[in-house]
Order: C-alpha cells, then sequence, then structure tokens
DNA sequence: ATGAGTGTATTATGTCACTGATGCACCTAG
DNA sequence: CTAGGTGCATCAGTGACATAATACACTCAT
C-alpha cells in the first residue's frame, strides 16, 4: 500500500530521465545492475528488469559479461517516444480532469517559472 | 499488464467524476451495489470497496437496509480536495516531465478547445 | 408478519505482479 | 588458466486483488 507504484517502474522513469538528461552519455555504459541495486538499495534482478525495457526497445546495447551502452541516438528517441506517449495518451486525461476540476492552464502557468 | 490500475480504484475514480459532474446529484441515493455490480460486470464486493472510500470521508452517508445517499456539499468538497492533491501531488511530476521532454504550455493551449 | 430490497461481515479460493536468493554463462584483465 | 566482473535464467515466497458463496442486520412497502 506504501508503494503504489511498481520499484522497476520507477528505476526506469529515473534511468530515462538520466538518459534524455546525458547523465548516462551515449556510447557509454550503464551502472552494473548490481551497482545500481547497491545504490538504490533495489535487488540486482530489479534493476535487471528496468534495464530489459530499453534493451526492448533497442536503446542500449548488451555485452555479455561486459555491460550495457547506450547506443547512439538513444537520447533522442527516448525523448522523441516520451514526447508522443505524454501527448496521445497521459495528456487526453489530465486535461478531462483539469476541465472537471475547474483547473486553468492559466492558473499552472506561474509555477512553470517557479523552479 | 492490461489492468494496471486496480478495479475499485476506477471505480472509485468513476464514482467521484459522476458526483462532481451532478450525474449523482446530492441528496440522491447512489445505485446499489448489486446494480452497480451487475452493470459494471464486477463483484458487489469490489463495488462495496469503492463506495467505502466515500463513506470514509463522509461524502455519502449510509441508511442500513436502504440505501447510500450523496451527503450536501458532496461536490463542492470533493471538487476541492481533489483539486487540492492534483495541485500538490500531480501536478509538479507532470510539470518536471514536460520540461524534460521540452513541451510548452503554449503546445498543449489549443488542446483545451478541441473538446 | 412477510418479502424484497438495501449494506455488510465472514471465509475461502485463485490469480498475478513484485521481489528475492541462488546459480550459471559469458567476457576481460592478470 | 584463473579471478572477478558482467548479464541472465530458474525457482520460490509474499502480498494485493478479485471473485465467490453464504449469512446477517436493517428498512420499507405490502
Amino acid at each position: 500500500m506504501s508503494q503504489s507504484r511498481p520499484v522497476y517502474l520507477k528505476l526506469r522513469d529515473q534511468i530515462a530521465a538520466a538518459i534524455i538528461e546525458g547523465k548516462y552519455p551515449e556510447g557509454e555504459m550503464l551502472p552494473s545492475v548490481r551497482a545500481l541495486a547497491a545504490e538504490q538499495g533495489a535487488n540486482p534482478l530489479t534493476v535487471a528488469k528496468a534495464y530489459q525495457q530499453f534493451q526492448n526497445d533497442g536503446l542500449v546495447e548488451v555485452q555479455r559479461g561486459v555491460g550495457m551502452y547506450v547506443v547512439a541516438g538513444a537520447a533522442g528517441r527516448l525523448c522523441s517516444s516520451e514526447r508522443e506517449q505524454f501527448l496521445r495518451e497521459e495528456w487526453p486525461e489530465i486535461r478531462n480532469r483539469m476541465e472537471r476540476l475547474g483547473i486553468d492552464l492559466a492558473e499552472l502557468a506561474g509555477t512553470l517559472e517557479a523552479n
């Protein structure tokens, strides 16, 4: 009940953000499943499950016995696909909910600057 | 994978939207657990679990042997609480994600009209 | 009183996602 | 070849979720 969202999905989002922001540069090796697991206090298998999402999409390249590397263009492709998914699937629901709750876009505009 | 969100939470959201939109007017009786279960193809106990969220918050009044009634001011209170929750918990994450993906508020403004 | 309609409590069962521990296959450095 | 690092496959445990079958307490129209 405490953690509504699965850990491996949280890790996936976190890694995706890191790739897009260039924290894990293209061509570089990702942290090993054991290393990231120790850092995040999770199980290596849980980290591996998060990594698998990316190798299924061809965003990371696996070299068995060596490590997983970010392929060239991964950040761009990842950003594009997530952007499209957001606009197509998530935003409509958010928009409906805002409409129902009487929240205006202008009301949210100010928060964009308040970083 | 098909049902990422529990059924009783989906029902809860659906009922909350119906109350806010006035589909279930204040003072009126909610559909019985058996009736809504039959309509939604769910188990009566699952519907009861969804209803219980509302009686815990004092938004519906239970008359044993009769039914559950929407209390006066339920729509307003529900709208306020959900609005506050949205602004406090959900919007910051959405904002961060939009920033990372390079999505501008102006880009979304047009979709508000396209109902 | 009776019966049909409410919500609710109890117990049991099956499914599935999540997580974890262990061991294996692979590569590289020495 | 050996040692230590990879990723990965297998098996199992845990808990939430949904469903089910009853049974009960209550109210209201009849």
